[in-house]
RNA sequence: GCCCUCGUAGCUCAGUGGAUAGAGCAUCCCCCUCCUAAGGGGAGGGUCGCCCGUUCGAUUCGGGCCGAGGGCACCA
């Protein structure tokens, strides 16, 4: 029998059904699986829904939407219950031929063409390049990643893209902390700003800098701080003052610190990306938008519209008109761009370039942020709900029942690249994803690398591994598999195993449509249980021939969706452990 | 003050406009002569924060309240 998806097909059945009971009603034809087994395999709410506007009873209704079924292969008998629900049976064949389907199907097995191809632009982690990538980022690079993933699963062309802030102050700000430190190595001690950035990094590319350079950079201590405001009272003034002087003494030699350190650090972080799974499709230089002019044509956009005045010699930018709760500068009084100018063109640009939906993953801090670039959007002639900003809440490390606190200011926070090593890829990417990306996690060390059933990332892994290990010791022909024959399976283990293979694909256009990845995570525990508790139940290396090899194909094509599954959010499959 | 998120078992958290609300951990009991026990089976444990509304039906949607966390720069 071929395998006929049965969700989609009682929709169908259901819509004709209705359609000749209640001609013109435009009711949703719902179909859900019921918690209990009593109630079958899935349940149709139409009757209740018509009972209304039908002015009967909605037993009655669902009696003559029963009537009105046509006939099918699938359904093994209807049962109409409780206040009205539809309970529909499916034929046990209907469901083993799952088993052949998924192994046909391999990898693909879970795909669809929800998206139809629509371009689909995922902006994530795009920290700024000034130290290395720490917790927090992972938990945004993580999630970015594996909802790329869905979302590609889906039938959506995604595009992965990290913004890359290589023109603020922040990156001035790394470019004098290492020329400081330079100059500490060459003799020249100035008071380190307790703003600028403090890390051991800094001081790695300041020794590799002098190593490679020797004293090319060295300038007197007293001219680097010359006419520079107090740095207690003024702190932001000093560090001000420090740039500009830097950049005055060096001449063209501060683009080749500045370079330096971007060049070292976005290199950095790239390394520990690709190391963690994730990987982009273009690195977008913020640098570009200011050298191609896209900023001035945003800020031009908009004042053309009239949302734009000046006050205090600064433009404005009216976004009040828009639901924010304030006016924000888009270029400053010293005549240079905020970085929400920058931010305008950046979306304008993501439009321009053919995405036609843009996900944004935000840090959580920066959620005051949305209605201010929606509004910006929307002042400029582009439709804001084109753009959709999820924000990822912080991750919380947990350590022998403590809290690791963390600050970045001191340069002591725990970096994403100790977490990878003390955990793992594997346990950290999930983990990550274990908790909807909007709530605080609690990220907590101890389970994440015990090796035990405790943990979740090990409790799949196994499944996954005590299959391969099974079909090892068989050591047969896996094409074989394609022709077992899956009426044999009738276990109820077996069939509890066949119900939630067969809820893969909706669990991953769910997770794509809700933005949660999480459902992933949820759904390969389960389907994990079903398969431990089956290797506990039954034997599958049996004499029964036609026996073993339908058990054999069940496995394996319960290994099939482990695997994908665990590809979607970028954790391996091992095949032993 | 304004905005966002959350409140579900002792703990950490899923979930859903539907019928008897779930998992893991923790507690207690049981299961390896057998393809990996990194496993399985069972027991106890709940006013889904409180009130009102919408609905045939609300833990789910809306409003209010209480409680927790976070965010509100001519920073990036």
């Amino acid at each position: 029998m071929n395998y006929i998806e049965p969700k989609t097909h009682l929709a169908d059945l259901f819509g004709q059904a209705v359609a000749q009971v209640a001609p013109g009603s435009a009711i949703a034809i719902e179909l859900e699986r019921p918690k209990q087994a009593s109630h079958g395999d899935y349940a149709c709410n139409a009757a209740m829904q018509l009972a209304r506007a039908l002015k009967k009873n909605p037993r009655e209704v669902a009696a003559q939407i029963v009537a009105a079924l046509p006939a099918s292969q699938l359904v093994a008998k209807t049962e109409i219950a409780g206040p009205g629900f539809i309970n529909v049976f499916i034929k046990p064949a209907a469901k083993q031929a799952l088993v052949g389907h998924v192994l046909a199907a391999g990898a693909d097995y879970g795909r669809s063409d929800l998206g139809h191809g629509r371009k689909v632009q995922i902006e994530f982690v795009s920290a700024n390049p000034t130290g290395p990538l720490h917790v927090g980022h992972g938990r945004g690079a993580a999630f970015g990643a594996s909802l790329a993933n869905c979302l590609a699963f889906v039938g959506y062309n995604a595009y992965r893209e990290y913004y890359v802030n290589d023109a603020g102050r922040q990156m001035d700000i790394l470019a004098l902390s290492t020329w400081l430190r330079y100059l500490e190595l060459n003799g020249e001690i100035v008071a380190f700003p307790g703003n600028a950035y403090q890390g051991d990094y800094v001081k790695a590319m300041a020794q590799a800098v002098a190593e490679l350079h020797g004293g090319r950079y060295k300038r007197a201590a007293a001219e680097v701080v010359a006419n520079a405001p107090d740095a207690v009272s003024d702190p932001e003034g000093h560090l001000d003052a420090l740039i500009a002087n830097a950049k005055a003494l060096l001449g063209p030699d501060y683009a080749y610190i500045h370079g330096y350190a971007l060049e070292e650090q976005l290199g950095d972080g790239r390394n520990d990306l690709t190391e963690f799974g994730v990987v982009f499709d273009h690195w977008f230089s913020e640098r570009t938008l200011h050298d191609a002019g896209l900023i001035d044509r945003a800020v031009t956009a908009l004042q053309k519209n009239g949302h734009i005045y000046e006050q205090n010699g600064a433009l404005w930018f009216r976004s009040t008109d828009f639901g924010d709760e304030k006016d924000r500068v888009v270029k400053r009084d010293n005549g240079i761009y905020t970085y929400f100018a920058a931010d305008i063109a950046y979306h304008l640009n993501k439009f321009e370039r053919g995405f036609e939906q843009v996900i944004d993953v935000w840090g959580a801090d920066h959620h005051g942020y949305i209605s201010r670039v929606k509004g910006a959007l929307k002042a400029a002639g582009a439709d804001p709900d084109r753009l959709t900003v999820t924000l990822v809440q912080f991750a919380v490390l947990w350590e022998g029942g403590q809290k690791k606190s963390m600050s970045t200011r001191s340069g002591q926070y725990v970096t994403l690249r100790e977490l990878r090593t003390e955990v793992g890829n594997d346990a950290c990417r999930f983990f990550y994803v274990l908790r909807k990306s909007d709530q605080h996690l609690d990220f907590d060390l101890d389970l994440a690398k015990s090796q035990s059933n405790d943990n979740p990332v090990y409790y799949i892994q196994y499944a996954h591994a005590r299959i391969s290990r099974v079909l090892e010791a068989w050591g047969g022909d896996m094409a074989d598999l394609q022709d077992a024959d899956p009426t044999q399976l009738s276990q109820p283990q077996e069939l509890a195993l066949l119900d939630c293979l067969a809820e893969f694909p909706e669990i991953c256009a769910s997770a794509a449509r809700e933005f949660s990845p999480h459902l992933v995570a949820y759904y390969l525990k389960d389907l994990a249980a079903d398969l431990h508790g089956l290797y506990a139940a039954c034997q599958f290396l049996v004499a029964d021939e036609a026996l073993k090899l339908a058990r054999l194909a069940l496995i394996a094509a319960t290994r099939q969706t482990l695997r994908s599954g665990l590809a979607l959010l970028g954790v391996s499959a091992p095949d032993k452990m």
